[in-house]
RNA sequence: GAUCCCAUCGUCUAGCCAGGUCCAGGACACCGGGUUUUCAUCCCGGCAACACGGGUUCAAAUCCCGUUGGGAUCACCA
């Protein structure tokens, strides 16, 4: 038998779709567990869709997730080129073959025409199939249709016998002979259709196991029709369901990033996200559920597919993101943190390793990247740059008999003749609590809100070192003035 | 509308193929409690499902049929 070849073979429109990557995912799993290769194929045979910036969208993003193909654009191999724009001759000659051999024909209408037929089969409650003239047109009608401005295009001609997929996640479907018709292989720009260009490649780059959306398996006859004409090889199939948003319908970026792109942007660690999305459709069927890729590739198994579509719950995300992130250690937390800030604005400097080392370590239990600098982006501010959140003014600071501005007061003059260190700033602190019989809350809480604007900072050691003396200094004053 | 596919907690799912060990297990969310100087983390406890109706069987979440519900496809997009 020969090794497993599957193939991610994505259209260029955006950034990766999340259920793109789980198909990408799931290619990839199959081939790196036989030991077989996985191919990575540019599916752009739409040229008024075609948007070049794609392509390296989707490759950044494959590469980001870790799901390095050992074969196609980019990487190369023996059987390229390996973008779809680039292989016209082939598709040409391979139609070319069919049209010889009586197994495809050309045809003439227009939009506006067969727009006007489907109507009408959908008037009398029937599907539309195109109905194949007799005799077929000739190469000379073809030329003279062209002559005349009319679209020409080439329809494989069916042989008209039912077809059965064997599935290996949705078993056997069968698609009725009633059910198919001449499907366009080759359009009017002479580029050739999806289906066509789809099964050429995949036979002759040597893919024998196919694994995408469910989305194509009532096409997928059409795909089975196509290689047995060429007498191309079947390859295997496995079709995934469907990823939905959490309203069940078909995933959207109305409700939230949708995006691979987003996701890194956001703040995610690719391995959570990857570990995530696997486990939508697949299970390893032992109850663990945080894998990690090797893990994975060891027990993946197209027999614990599921069929039922799955819903993509960004609460459970947020969670596998939160543990990925507790289980990194710090180097893969570094660069992960200068990853997310070099995509975002902040006012962290990002040149500094061990200052950010030490956000890392000073944040631990955060749940995105995301959650530094909404904790600690004010430490980072102009003095006079953050604002305050007057609910927390209120509770800490000006609550009943202004004990917090008190506090406040009392602590500056303190603070001031404070020596600048995590220690000493603690020993001063707790000596205060222990004298005053106070809890802590009643210390730190007022000096949190007088410089960061809000309840919400790392603790307040770590928080005022950061800041230094002076700015410290001249946030209390600040929030002093604004009490009026 | 036609064809095909699917159906276990709110969500991801285990169990189903080889019926009994399941008054259905885990995780996320949610609710309650605890730890903590804030936020977050963390710990403990709880709530919660076999879509419905028939049938087969001593026995059905598991097999069969129907109903209902959901999805996909029916493009010169992939």
């Amino acid at each position: 038998m020969d090794t497993i070849k599957t193939r991610f073979a994505p259209s260029p429109t955006g950034w990766l779709h999340v259920g793109g990557a789980r198909t990408a995912l799931f290619n990839y799993l199959l081939a790196k567990q036989a030991g077989g290769t996985f191919l990575l194929r540019i599916e752009d045979t739409d040229r008024a869709r075609h948007d070049e910036s794609a392509v390296e969208k989707i490759i950044e993003d494959l590469r980001w997730l870790g799901l390095e193909w050992d074969e196609g654009i980019e990487v190369d191999g023996d059987n390229g080129p390996y973008r779809q724009s680039e292989r016209l001759e082939i598709y040409t000659e391979h139609i070319g073959r069919l049209l010889n051999a009586g197994q495809a024909y050309y045809a003439f209408e227009t939009p506006e025409e067969l727009d006007a037929m489907r109507t009408e089969a959908r008037a009398e409650k029937r599907n539309f199939r195109y109905p194949r003239p007799d005799p077929l047109p000739t190469a000379a009608d073809a030329d003279k249709a062209r002559d005349e401005g009319r679209p020409v295009v080439v329809r494989f001609k069916i042989p008209g016998r039912d077809v059965t997929i064997r599935d290996e996640v949705f078993g056997e479907v069968t698609v009725a002979a009633a059910e198919q018709d001449d499907f366009i292989i080759a359009k009017t720009d002479g580029w050739p259709t999806y289906h066509l260009a789809n099964v050429v490649d995949d036979a002759l780059m040597g893919v024998n196991f196919v694994c995408r959306g469910q989305e194509f398996l009532s096409q997928t006859w059409r795909h089975v029709l196509l290689r047995e004409a060429f007498g191309f090889a079947e390859p295997r199939y496995a079709h995934l369901p469907l990823i939905m948003d959490m309203a069940g319908r078909k995933l959207s970026k109305r409700d939230g990033a949708v995006e691979v792109h987003a996701f890194r942007t956001a703040g995610y660690l690719p391995e959570a996200l990857v570990n995530f999305i696997s486990l939508l459709g697949w299970n390893p069927g032992d109850g663990r559920e945080r894998l990690t890729m090797a893990e994975m590739i060891e027990s993946f198994s197209v027999n614990r597919i599921n069929k039922a579509n799955a819903k993509f719950d960004r609460e459970k995300l947020l969670a596998f993101n939160t543990d990925a992130v507790a289980a990194a250690d710090e180097g893969r937390l570094l660069a992960g943190f200068k990853d997310y800030l070099s995509l975002n604005e902040t006012p962290i400097p990002t040149d500094d390793d061990s200052l950010l080392l030490h956000l890392l370590r000073i944040n631990k239990g955060f749940r995105t990247f995301a959650d530094i600098p909404t904790k600690c982006g004010v430490l980072f501010v102009a003095d006079d740059a953050y604002d305050y959140d007057e609910k927390a003014v209120k509770k800490v600071l000006a609550r009943g008999d202004g004990s917090g501005y008190a506090m406040l007061e009392y602590l500056k003059a303190k603070l001031a003749d404070c020596e600048w260190t995590e220690e000493t700033l603690q020993a001063l602190i707790e000596g205060i609590c222990a004298e005053k019989s106070i809890g802590m809350g009643k210390v730190a809480q007022p000096i949190r809100v007088a410089v960061t604007g809000s309840t919400i900072s790392p603790d307040i050691y770590n928080t005022l070192v950061i800041l230094g003396k002076g700015k410290t200094i001249a946030r209390i004053d600040r929030c002093m003035a604004r009490k009026g």
